[in-house]
RNA sequence: GGAGAAAUGGCAGAGUGGUCGAAUGCGGCGGUCUUGAAAACCGUUGUACCGCAAGGUACCGGGGGUUCGAAUCCCUCUUUCUCCGCCA
């Protein structure tokens, strides 16, 4: 959520940044700036009223105390308007900046002057890319078929228990998983940070704070009865770990990582390109989240691409870095960097990471902020990537690695899965 | 799930209808003293919003109500604790 002092100091630059979104901004902002000049003016009057109001009270409760019991009766009768009209400025004011929130909550965040523009996913821009393309024979095959000739992801069966979307891992399958999640958690913890364990399941508040709600509702699965939702990703429970929170300044940076499966609803989403593991309802994904100064935020948004770039090296997978344009840019982020591995025998690129720096946009909903040297509050800036997500990683290894013996298992994962070759 | 108790400033803890934004203690910050530190003493110390400022307004778990006036009374929700039940 941009905040209203900023709009209203930079508009025009905010509008045109917002263009690489194709965000047409202005009427937004003038309709905010609007609402907010009305917001100031309706408290003013609504505290002069209540200022007035109060001081009659207190000459009431003194003339009481002096037993003047008349005078007080008749300053008694003069509260009635006043006590309507603060009623009414009171419910004014409310509904005005609920407007006025419900605008600011419209509006995603300002892109970095890096961003290039473009629409869709076919204008972002490739900065780095490493690994072999290995050119597999004929024979090859795609990930769910590997999955059924090893018997080590079922799809049916996951079918027959929920649906489509959440498959069973058996065996090695179930190994694999497992390993790359103690892998990547390690792989982070060494990197400093800090091991979080939490909830599947946020509340309303959360959700907004994060920014899945009120836009992407239909995004996450809600649970009626207790009015709790799925998380669609661990950003949302760890994000909002210190949501209204005051930092100190030596807290920063916090760095935590967090494995959770994570649940989408994915309405609408079918075709080839859902087929096997490269699109699910429910998958397995570490995240790392960092929150930190202002002033660090880019530094500490290279640091987590090298971060990923290392752990992908060591698993020899050939990856390439995006550049999100502006039309592919998530709501919530100022700048981001998606890493695609190659899916050989699909022939395509998988996205298996997202990294990304909201800057102050969601510690703003969040209300993060920190006492800097001056004992000035300040909004933090709170960046997040997954470090990585499961099932294309998998889809990508399984379909890379694949040989006439078996599937070759990485060599860095080895020590966790405990065997070499899925045959 | 049932019965009861509670929720106050960074923490502890007073406050049961009116000069209460809130005693007191601890902690924090500034100072005096000291070669330095500790102790002692003095002062200071919540947040948000409006306002150039003076100042004003709101906030005692959340929401609603009673009243001229609510931390204090009522309703409701949430959370915590104790007891009972159930349970990995």
């Amino acid at each position: 959520m941009l905040k209203v002092k900023d709009i209203k100091m930079h508009s025009a630059a905010f509008e045109k940044a917002l263009k690489k979104r194709n965000f047409e901004a202005k009427s937004y902002f003038d309709q905010i700036l609007d609402l907010d000049e009305k917001r100031r003016l309706t408290q003013t009057e609504l505290d002069e009223v209540l200022a007035k109001s109060n001081s009659i009270s207190k000459q009431i409760g003194m003339l009481f105390k002096s037993g003047q019991t008349e005078e007080a009766n008749t300053l008694k009768a003069e509260t009635g308007e006043l006590k309507q009209k603060s009623k009414l400025l009171s419910e004014k004011h409310d509904s005005l900046q609920q407007e006025l929130k419900g605008l600011l909550y419209q509006i995603p965040n300002i892109p970095h002057e890096s961003v290039p523009t473009g629409q869709t996913e076919e204008d972002n821009e490739e900065i780095y890319a490493e690994g072999d393309i290995t050119e597999l024979d004929e024979k090859a095959l795609p990930h769910w078929e590997l999955a059924k000739k090893y018997d080590i992801i079922d799809f049916e069966l996951g079918n027959k228990i929920t649906g489509a979307g959440f498959p069973v891992y058996k065996g090695k399958g179930a190994k694999l998983q497992r390993a790359l999640i103690q892998y990547f958690l390690d792989k982070n913890t060494a990197a400093g940070y800090q091991e979080v364990q939490v909830p599947l399941v946020v509340n309303e508040a959360s959700g907004i704070g994060t920014g899945q709600l009120p836009d992407k509702e239909g995004q996450m699965y809600h649970i009626g009865e207790d009015d709790l939702y799925l998380i669609p990703t661990a950003e949302v429970p760890i994000t909002n770990i210190f949501r209204n929170d005051m930092l100190s300044e030596q807290d920063l940076p916090i760095q935590l990582t967090g494995y959770t499966p994570c649940f989408r609803r994915e309405a609408g989403s079918y075709g080839s390109h859902v087929r096997g593991l490269n699109r699910l309802h429910q998958f397995d994904k570490v995240e790392i989240v960092n929150f930190v100064k202002p002033e660090n935020s880019y530094q500490a948004l290279d640091e987590m691409v090298e971060h990923v770039k290392h752990i992908l090296q060591e698993l020899k997978l050939p990856y390439r870095i995006l550049r999100l344009c502006g039309g592919d840019l998530g709501f919530t982020s100022a700048l981001t960097f998606d890493f695609e591995a190659y899916s050989t025998a699909q022939q395509r690129w998988l996205e298996i990471s997202s990294v990304s720096n909201f800057e102050a946009f969601q510690a703003n909903r969040l209300k993060i902020r920190y006492k800097d040297k001056n004992n000035k509050k300040q909004l933090i800036h709170t960046l997040n990537g997954s470090a990585l997500a499961l099932p294309r990683v998998i889809a990508s290894i399984l379909e890379n690695n694949q040989t006439s013996q078996g599937i070759k298992i990485p060599e860095v994962l080895v020590p966790y899965t405990g065997f070499e070759i899925i045959d």
